[in-house]
DNA sequence: AACACAAATGACCAAATCGGTCAATTGGAT
DNA sequence: ATCCAATTGACCGATTTGGTCATTTGTGTT
């Protein structure tokens, strides 16, 4: 089961933990790889490949330099797991999209709640694989596109696969409706993520956020539909 | 004459040139103060402030060493300069904008035309002021609170002020609704960004990102408007 | 308590990079 | 030809880099 809906018919986020092999890494307590990885994950974002450093991951994980060399064999294999990892991240975010709902508004609602669940676990990988596609690291440049560009290539033809255009009103410009609605999104999403924090529940802070967030999607329906 | 109306109504941009007191560097020629300002804003937004290096912004500016160690005492003077600079340019810009205009469109559209028009000349200003907010360095933290934060402040106030919100239809959510538009704004302004600089003539690609922005409009008013 | 083995540590390495200096060179004006 | 300001980049000691490894710590077995 990949995933299920509550009665109030909200989508549950109940994936399988994503595993990258790494025999060693593996081993450890979920907890504590989850804390590596997102330090890690978080000092490349901040710095770059080259300039991003293993002592300041270190420090942030709160693991010892010999350990995280343990782990990895240099710096740039961390990297390549990472971005392993990330991938594998969005890879399930995407199968998690109910390609049945053909409402466009449903379908970016359970979008942008599942966003918010992956933040919660790993609250870089979106940052970090749009900040890789930007890495001018020669020594990985190569690497990313490889991996990291199917992925986009995919994600926007799926999020908008089977969508139901015929709501639309009469007259209305459909790809920039859509712009709209996706920054909007995108905006609330950001805003999202500055209070997630300072909420103990998750999920109860989830039901506030699809509540807030219906208010900006009545404003968008009544211009965008019939 | 801080800015003018060309037979279109379009805000013409022709500020005065920002200068901030240096006697050295304000004797080089603009393009080059330009170029090294630039530059350096460059690498302070990508590694903040502790981690940028003098080393990296030379290379990009294409003088020596020496020499910005010339125009500037140290990396920390620099820095100074560069949050003064950009202060005064978004000062400026503000200055620019037309308080008369009550119609929450027009100023909106006013405003994201001037953000262009900064954005050519200094791309990296509003990134590296909103950056330096969140610098962590004890060095220069103080400095940019002092600084910084009273321009966001007024900016915010200044850009609502005299809005004639009687114009929305009964029931909508009026600060919804001007969130979206932002959000819209500030999505259409990088999509805008990208395709800059693939245009020769500024004033041309004004036009177009003008055009273009009214589709974005119409479809917002449609649900805004009475 | 004694042992065995795995996991974790941080002092340490050579190499690179840091912010900053300055003697030497260049360029333009007279 | 002379002068002086502007520019350069080799160079400084200090810090930080990615990465190593002898040693310590933790855990389970006997």
């Amino acid at each position: 089961m990949l995933y299920s809906n509550d009665q109030n018919g909200h989508l549950i986020y109940g994936r399988k933990e994503v595993t990258i092999i790494n025999p060693i890494l593996n081993n450890l307590k979920l907890e504590k790889q989850k804390l590596i990885i997102n330090a890690a994950i978080k000092e490349f974002v901040k710095r770059g490949f080259e300039k991003a450093s293993t002592n300041e991951i270190v420090k942030e994980a709160r693991i010892s330099k010999g350990s995280l060399f343990n782990y990895f064999h240099s710096k740039k294999d961390l990297y390549i797991y990472l971005i392993e990892y990330g991938v594998q991240v969005i890879e399930d975010f995407y199968e998690q999209i109910d390609l049945s709902e053909t409402d466009l508004f449903k379908r970016i609602e359970n979008i942008g709640l599942q966003k918010l669940y992956i933040h919660k676990k790993f609250p870089h990988v979106f940052d970090f694989l749009a900040a890789a596609i930007q890495e001018e690291s020669a020594e990985v440049k190569d690497m990313i596109k490889e991996k990291v560009d199917p992925v986009y290539d995919r994600g926007t033809e799926l999020i908008y696969k089977h969508i139901d255009y015929s709501k639309f009103r009469e007259g209305i410009e459909i790809e920039k409706a859509i712009e709209i609605l996706n920054w909007t999104m995108f905006g609330f999403g950001e805003k999202g993520l500055h209070q997630i924090n300072t909420f103990e529940d998750l999920h109860e802070f989830g039901e506030k956020y699809l509540e807030e967030w219906k208010g900006y999607t009545e404003i968008l329906k009544y211009s965008f539909y019939k």
